[in-house]
RNA sequence: GCAGGGGUUCCAGAGUGGUCAAAUGGGCGGGACUCAAAAUCCCGUGGUUCAGGCCUUCGAGAGUUCGAGCCUCUCCCCCUGCACCA
């Protein structure tokens, strides 16, 4: 019975004895072929565990456990995401200082992974608040300087008012902080660290043809890359040249004006005396139009004074500057064709702009005064002077074969991807390893001079707390050995996370980053898992940080992770997310304190396929601690015996879909087939020791304590921990008894169905059943017990051309093949 | 708008050409046990009833096929992501 097994005393007996045996320490060199799977590294709140840890490393564990029951050497480490700005905001909030703050989270966190069953290689585990992590990221920061792909500029930067600085690009959404959903973005114009991601960009589009990602993260990638092809059109405006992209040069002879971005950094080069406060104006109430919805923001703009030459017809047309142009997208300046395209229709509507009509189709006879919206399809060139009658698509390449030609503008590629600005300007992060000296200008660090660690001794509040530091601000530079200022900004903490991955196969390496052969030996990643919420952040960063060490010579490979999954969300009975305020978390930790680890880890991966969603129920839980609690008893004192052929039939059959099933995340339906199988175990008479332990070796890497409480009674060497599969034993493999069950079955549902209509008809006096089959189905049926005991009757099988049989209706004539005749009494 | 993923029986969710009225779990109904309840166990759970049948179901419609939940097309709906990217 469930209620006598105190599983809360089998798993700590066995997360004690793993623990004290380090049986998951991994050691580099093995006979055994290598695998690496690797969860995300939690971020270490003082919250401690959530639901949805236990549910994705639990997802991770299963694979892991999985795949040494297999015979790999599996590298399965862990580690914390320590550095980062919720750990300052909590230290501020709870009056600590974030050092501490962390320090006691990953104490407390720890204990709660382990409470988890969770097999991960602790000699490895990392944090990255540790000056020995964080030294790498400076010593990569300088490698990246050198070869130019770190770089200082001024920019148009997004600057988050409630985190205090700047974000990437990649950490806006919609507009909004992606920490703060109620948090509008502010444009700045700073100078910056930056990380030239967008050099790889090719690169990384490419190197997802060969990754074996669910379609979605890829897609999701591809889009945030947003790779167009164009023309860069040159227009002259002032006798100087600006570029101009576009993808429909064909509609070139319809431009009426010209649009930059008011965020350009040149937009005053433009604006004439007249118009500068004008534009003054107009960018003063596009700030605070900013702080409102940015959703349905109409599309606005102002004259600068300016004037463009198109390059084919050389007419003039005006330069505006709006609020919808994109500063550093292509060129930040468009060319506006109202007549064909439904935004530049509107712009030009509004303020009264000219409107020609370069695109004609039979059916409609467009005319630039009365038309009411843009004509967007396609059709033939007209006023387009010798392009006209070209059909427009293939006036996109002619034109711009033309303007190549005529040196006017050219075929081009454009991305959405913009590069990484890493500054941060907060205190819990890796300082940047620079100073600032009067005579050198920006001056890095010499990489033996790394770490630049963080001060303990600062001022939190107001601004930057590195500022506040005086004798760790003031340095020397290391060129000229004269004043120097040191960086005050950190680094994103995506950095940290974009090559943690690496250091796990060299943890404790202080001579160098890693050693290259322990890297290469383990990497790639065989098996990602992680939310999906990472895909446009942190899986950039860690692609593109990959290749550039790869680049650097210190990797030989250039993609991080081959597979990786996605798992879904654990949801609170209602259908929403759990949250405090709301009320409806379930805690881990409760749950195991009532009903075990394995019960809780079983029942959230056996509702649905781990990449969707979980919506906790409380019977749902019940009914897994249950089946453990079954399992358990009946193992627990069992005798082995003899197995049958059918059950060895089966137990093989299971295994053999059980390995395809796990191998692809389909945690769910195996759990089904071990309740299947248990049901079947059940109605044995004996079973052997082999196939128990085979069963309790595929229940394992679901269940780990009670498996191992098992295999230690069952009397079995070692632990079940560090046990192999057998091979399936394919030869005992035989439908044969697949046929016979559903024979047995289509038996019994058809005597139901005929007692349940004789039994509404007669009373109950039926006590015999006459079953007549085609000869060579005989065998099937011939034990009938199961049935017997169901329906409380007793069968005779005859085959029909059996002369001896029973037959006083004469239905033997009626039986077919999988449906024999029956006679009752 | 664009892109991706989906719509399965009361719910969750398996299932991708025949043995599918469709696994499994939950819920619900019935039964056993009990003085009773809980727990546990067994049975049932689209309709209908004629002895194992018949009819209707897998978002809607059309098609391919001897045969479709599963393949093709069109449409509707839901979720997710990007969103003024020129």
């Amino acid at each position: 019975m469930a209620e006598f097994v105190n599983f809360k005393e089998i798993d700590v007996k066995w997360q004690e004895a793993w623990e004290k045996e380090k049986i998951f320490q991994v050691s580099d060199q093995s006979k055994k072929p290598k695998y690496y799977v690797l969860d995300m590294f939690p971020y270490p709140s003082g919250a401690g565990l959530h639901m949805g840890h236990a549910f994705t490393y639990t997802l991770g564990d299963i694979y892991t456990r999985f795949k040494r029951l297999q015979g790999f050497n599996v590298l399965y480490p862990i580690g914390y995401d320590s550095l980062g700005l919720p750990a300052e905001n909590a230290a501020i909030k709870n009056n600590t200082h974030p050092e501490d703050y962390t320090k006691k989270s990953i104490a407390n966190f720890m204990k709660q992974q382990k409470a988890m069953g969770w097999s991960y290689d602790w000699s490895r585990a990392l944090k990255t608040s540790d000056p020995e992590f964080y030294k790498w990221d400076q010593w990569i920061f300088l490698q990246m300087l050198e070869k130019g792909i770190a770089y200082r500029k001024k920019a148009p930067v997004n600057y988050c008012p409630k985190c205090e600085s700047v974000l990437a690009n990649e950490q806006v959404v919609n507009g909004k902080c992606w920490r703060h959903e109620d948090t509008d973005i502010e444009i700045k114009h700073l100078e910056q660290w930056f990380y030239n991601i967008t050099k790889y960009v090719e690169p990384l589009l490419q190197g997802l043809e060969k990754l074996d990602w669910p379609e979605r993260a890829k897609v999701l990638q591809k889009n945030w890359i947003g790779k167009s092809f164009g023309t860069e059109v040159i227009f002259n405006i002032n006798n100087e040249d600006w570029k101009v992209f576009t993808t429909r040069p064909d509609t070139l002879y319809g431009v009426t004006f010209l649009v930059i971005s008011a965020q350009h950094n040149r937009l005053f080069d433009l604006v004439t005396k007249e118009q500068k406060s004008k534009v003054e104006e107009f960018l003063k109430k596009l700030k605070s139009v900013s702080e409102k919805e940015l959703e349905n923001l109409e599309k606005e703009g102002v004259f600068t004074g300016a004037y463009a030459i198109n390059p084919l017809t050389k007419e003039k047309v005006p330069v505006y500057a709006g609020n919808f142009v994109v500063a550093d997208y292509a060129s930040g300046m468009v060319m506006a064709v109202p007549s064909h395209d439904q935004r530049d229709f509107e712009f030009a509507k509004k303020y009264g702009i000219n409107i020609k009509v370069v695109i004609q189709n039979k059916e409609n006879n467009l005319d630039s005064k009365t038309m009411q919206r843009a004509y967007t399809e396609n059709g033939i060139l007209v006023n387009s002077e010798k392009f006209n009658g070209l059909n427009n698509r293939a006036a996109i390449d002619t034109i711009t074969e033309y303007l190549q030609h005529m040196s006017l503008g050219k075929k081009t590629v454009q991305y959405k991807l913009r590069d990484w600005l890493i500054s941060r300007q907060r205190y819990w992060g890796t300082p940047i390893p620079v100073v600032y000296c009067d005579k050198c200008g920006i001056v890095p660090l010499n990489a033996k001079d790394l770490p630049v660690t963080l001060p303990k001794d600062v001022k939190f509040g107001q601004g930057n707390p590195l500022k506040t530091n005086d004798s760790w601000v003031n340095t020397t530079c290391p060129k000229c050995k004269g004043k120097a200022r040191r960086e005050t900004d950190t680094m994103d903490t995506f950095v940290n996370s974009s090559w943690y991955y690496l250091r796990y196969c060299d943890p404790k390496n202080s001579k160098e980053i890693f050693d290259s052969s322990k890297v290469n030996h383990w990497c790639p990643i065989d098996q990602y898992i992680g939310g999906p919420e990472h895909i446009t952040m942190h899986l950039i960063y860690i692609r593109f940080y990959t290749k550039v060490l790869h680049d650097l010579g210190l990797i030989n490979f250039d993609e991080p992770a081959l597979r990786y999954f996605t798992q879904g969300i654990v949801k609170a009975a209602d259908g929403e997310r759990m949250s405090k305020s709301r009320g409806n978390v379930i805690e881990p930790l409760d749950t195991i304190e009532k009903f075990g680890a394995d019960a809780l880890r079983f029942y959230l991966i056996s509702n649905a396929s781990p990449d969707k969603d979980v919506i906790w129920t409380d019977s749902g839980m019940q009914s897994s601690h249950k089946f453990i609690g079954k399992v358990y008893s009946f193992f627990e004192n069992i005798r082995f015996g003899k197995d049958s052929e059918k059950f060895e039939h089966k137990i093989n059959k299971t295994l053999k879909e059980f390995f395809d099933d796990v191998q692809n995340f389909k945690y769910n339906v195996s759990t089904i087939k071990l309740r299947a199988l248990f049901e079947t175990m059940q109605n044995e008479k004996t079973i052997s020791k082999e196939s128990a332990n085979k069963y309790i070796q595929m229940l394992h890497v679901f269940c780990p304590h009670i498996t191992e409480e098992l295999w230690n009674r069952f009397g079995n060497k070692g632990f079940i921990s560090q046990s192999t599969f057998d091979k399936v034993n394919e030869s005992k493999i035989n439908l044969k008894f697949d046929k016979e069950d559903q024979a047995i079955e289509n038996l019994s549902e058809d005597l139901g169905k005929i007692l349940k209509v004789i039994q509404d008809k007669r009373d109950n006096s039926i006590s015999k059943a006459f079953v007549y089959v085609i000869p060579n189905e005989l065998e099937l049926l011939k034990d009938v017990s199961s049935i017997e005991k169901k329906t409380n009757l007793t069968i005779k099988v005859f085959a029909v051309n059996d002369k001896a049989k029973y037959d006083p209706e004469n239905k033997a004539g009626k039986a077919k093949s999988n449906k024999p005749a029956i006679h009752l009494e």
